[in-house]
DNA sequence: AGCTCATGGCGAG
DNA sequence: TCGCCCTGAGCTG
């Protein structure tokens, strides 16, 4: 589930639902204990989100500092809350909802500072507005890294992950091998430029599709299919199988510890 | 019951 | 580049 889509669906599901109101703060399993307790019952003010980094502020006392890493999940509920499980990291509960986390890689109670010096080692995020794609270039442009490896690289641009770095490269009909120094400036505004509607329809759908209208089953009168992962997409887990739209064998090969898919006959190698 | 894998990221070497 | 941390689903047996 987490890439910046994610992060920043959940920032706007908890201003709507704590935010302006005091909430219970508990860690069932444990480990956010010591915080907790110094959260419980002090009203939620201020949430942001930067990348896959979520924030949850309260006043004076501080920010819950939250990254969901590969294997957190986030279940959001109306009240009254379910017993917990012994694996919920936080409960937020107000009023009207709760929110349970578990496994997430980071569950911390931070400054100011310490989030400001967060904010500092985060790339440009699609999804936040205002943010410069220019900076992200700045990088790109003078590297000898492969772009695949670049937009996955959190310092360079912020939120994007495995299935939107092989989703929007796809789009644009590009080699994920070219390196930063190859690419041109236009490929780059077409990348940023997608990747914010891409990651804005994230937001509004909690789920990740990257398929034109022009190329769904119904529009190219092929049978519906169905990704494990919940989202129409050309690429992403599709080892193997004919591309949608040239029928060429998608290709993965693993970089940087991740899976890469791509498809070789839309995404020439230059 | 035990293994593998997953949309992340960190630190050691 | 590797090992490690966090959890749970989907296999295998």
């Amino acid at each position: 589930m987490p890439e910046g889509h994610t992060i920043h669906r959940l920032a706007q599901d908890h201003a709507e639902r704590f935010a302006g109101r005091p909430v219970s703060v508990r860690s069932p399993q444990g480990k956010f204990s010591d915080s907790a307790a110094l959260l419980d019952g002090l009203v939620l003010d201020e949430v942001d989100a930067h990348a896959k980094h979520l924030f949850l502020g309260f006043a004076e006392t501080g920010w819950i500092h939250i990254h969901l890493g590969l294997f957190g999940k986030y279940t959001l509920g109306e009240t009254p809350a379910p017993p917990p499980t012994d694996t919920v990291r936080l409960r937020l509960v107000s009023d009207t909802h709760y929110s349970d986390l578990r496994g997430p890689t980071t569950c911390a109670l931070i400054t100011d500072a310490e989030k400001q010096a967060i904010h500092d080692r985060l790339g440009p995020d699609p999804l936040r507005n205002g943010d410069d794609p220019d900076r992200a270039w700045r990088r790109i442009s003078r590297s000898r890294t492969t772009v695949a490896a670049l937009l996955m690289d959190q310092k360079i641009i912020g939120g994007v992950g495995n299935v939107y770095r092989a989703e929007v490269l796809f789009r644009h009909g590009i080699d994920p091998y070219t390196t930063g120094k190859d690419l041109t400036p236009d490929e780059w505004t077409a990348i940023w430029t997608d990747l914010v509607a891409l990651m804005r329809e994230g937001v509004r759908h909690n789920r990740i599709d990257t398929v034109r209208p022009e190329h769904t089953p119904e529009a190219m009168g092929r049978p519906p299919r169905v990704d494990d992962h919940g989202g129409e997409v050309y690429v992403y887990r599709r080892a193997t199988m004919p591309c949608h739209l040239c029928g060429t064998e998608i290709r993965t090969a693993s970089l940087a510890a991740r899976n890469l898919f791509w498809c070789p006959g839309c995404q020439p190698p230059r």
